[in-house]
DNA sequence: ATGAAAGCGCTAACAG
DNA sequence: CTGTTAGCGCTTTCAT
């Protein structure tokens, strides 16, 4: 091994190295246009014996093209952020394209930095989560003039494309199952809505649809931060400790749910009998659960295959027009916590 | 909201509609040098009014600078990844360093290419996960001239610099308070060793630990994919029902032992005096589980800090040598499935 | 405090 | 099939 250079190599070194002109020995490292075999072979041994990575801001300043795409995201623990960006990795894998990732922490204003930062490297496309974002960033997505794929929600007006489903319907469809199955004294657990808007949504089709039947929320009960199945373990004594007739809970994430259903279980509530639980995500972790929680699948991995999907289209093909509004329609699954109406 | 233009705006574009020559408005843009505050008035809100978004592609080629960092890790989903990034994210939010994530999926001609890419884009620095890798990444990282620090694992001779834990020790260690603990009929479950080497390292000196005092490991059991909670949950049940004589379960992480530790209470064993239970990582999950499996910390977050600080201080002071290995001393937290001894 | 010129390392476009 | 020329959009360096 021999000690690191002080310069990093260039297109230069491996040209005067292989005694092939500079262009040339691009050409065989991008494997564009015709180069013949001999002088292949003299190049890429060359190139593979110093060692040269070739340096891609270089590239893509004289190419105008960067093959990567912005995918910007409120978290990365959420068990949600994984599967949406295997859906990604496995539509652009096929491609010269390649994700980036950007993290908002629901901060607006995090939103709207990582959202310049990305910008800045002028991406070939931008995969945001969420349809709610700042008059900057809004403005900053139009004027970059790339795809855009809002991902996630579909209830609202997408700056160029979005793939996700209606939480509001998902809120609104989970409140008539339960209410369908015949429970009544209905609690809501979940995080402080607000910076969420998607939760916020579930919670809002949720009220609208029990108010239809003449039906309010009989208790709430919010967290902000710690271990989530941890918080689902305590909200839910801590809501049943102050209305022990609650006859059913629905959850914002299944997380928090999951907590609250192995309480439940340990102190040996009838469920779903006496009582029902619901949460919302499908996450890999309930088929580990005693008893399978009711939910809903937020079809996670194919929102992350679908926007890809637009990206490259629209990269591919720039003429062609937007995708609008791609809503998918996610089913109730109703565990073992729900009864079957 | 003007309609997106066909091309995206530039310096010149700023310093035409304000008046100031390029140079001048770079050194706004970046708060270098000094300008008037009248001439950076101008300046700023032409930009802000045009939407303009600098070009770091440019940028970093003219100034042979780039501020990012590769973060090289096997997996996403893993509940370990998000406690590293938080801790290196963390640190590098204090400098102008932006931390830029590739995974690997423990695939070493993955690691390869994802090396290369990241390497391409000539990062300040990188944080690789793990101290196996193949020759020609060895090569690509030692030719690279960054500095490089590789986490998670000491049991090895690092490149560059390393931050982690001995897993050998850490399965020693758990063999030997399994012992002490008095259990004597060990069965082993896991991730089928190989790729995850710091697993089959932990592996190795638990079983290591026990051949000092004579015993072997009665049965093992290993799994390939699927869900973590479930595998646990199955493996466990095949693991008793063919010897039903094992005294304590050993599992490579705390999911699958979270998933073992669900179904064994369900089966009413009697945990941890007739058998007991250890995982490894101490994941906030076992937080929210009915009894707290017996665990070992693997210092994710710390783990993530100290690569950060290592990466930060070698870009801010280049001739500054290399911090050589951190071993960390992670330790056993008992919680209530496994026997004081 | 501001500007002009040169060039970072590569690729597009054209010539041969 | 191979080479030459002219930038990509910015920053460095040196003048003014």
């Amino acid at each position: 091994m021999s000690k690191p250079p002080s310069r990093p190599l260039t297109l230069r070194d491996v040209s005067e190295a292989s005694g092939v002109s500079e262009m040339t020995v691009s050409r065989v490292l991008r494997n564009r246009g015709d180069v013949s075999d001999t002088t292949r072979q003299k190049v890429l041994t060359a190139a593979k014996r110093m060692g040269y990575v070739p340096n891609k801001i270089a590239g893509a300043l004289a190419s105008q093209r960067v093959n990567l795409v912005a995918v910007i995201i409120p978290s990365m623990s959420n068990m949600v952020f994984p599967e949406v960006m295997g859906g990604i990795s496995r539509v652009l894998e096929t491609s010269p394209l390649q994700p980036v990732v950007g993290v908002t922490d629901y901060i607006p204003e995090k939103e709207e930095k990582v959202l310049y930062e990305m910008l800045s490297w002028r991406p070939s496309g931008v995969i945001i989560a969420g349809l709610e974002h700042s008059d900057a960033s809004r403005a900053m997505l139009q004027a970059s003039g790339i795809p855009v794929v809002e991902i996630m929600d579909t209830d609202g007006t997408p700056i160029d494309a979005a793939v996700g489903i209606s939480h509001r319907r998902a809120g609104r469809e989970m409140g008539r199952a339960i209410l369908r199955a015949g429970y009544r004294k209905i609690g809501f657990l979940g995080t402080r809505l607000g910076a969420d808007h998607r939760a916020r949504k579930r919670f809002e089709g949720f009220t609208e649809a029990l108010a239809k039947s003449g039906i309010e929320i009989s208790d709430t009960e919010f967290y902000t931060e710690g271990s989530a199945l941890g918080k689902g373990r305590e909200m839910t004594q801590n809501i049943l400790k102050r209305r022990p007739d609650l006859d059913c809970l629905y959850y914002s994430n299944d997380i928090v749910g999951a907590g609250g259903l192995l309480w439940m279980i340990e102190q040996g509530y009838d469920i779903p009998e006496k009582i029902g639980l619901a949460g919302f995500n499908d996450v890999e972790l309930l088929q580990g659960l005693p008893r399978k929680l009711a939910t809903m699948d937020s079809c996670r991995a194919e929102i992350g295959r679908r926007a890809a999907e637009i990206i490259l289209a629209r990269v591919e093909t720039p003429e062609s027009a937007s995708a609008g509004k791609v809503e998918l329609s996610p089913k109730i699954n109703f565990g073992d916590t729900l009864r079957l109406s």
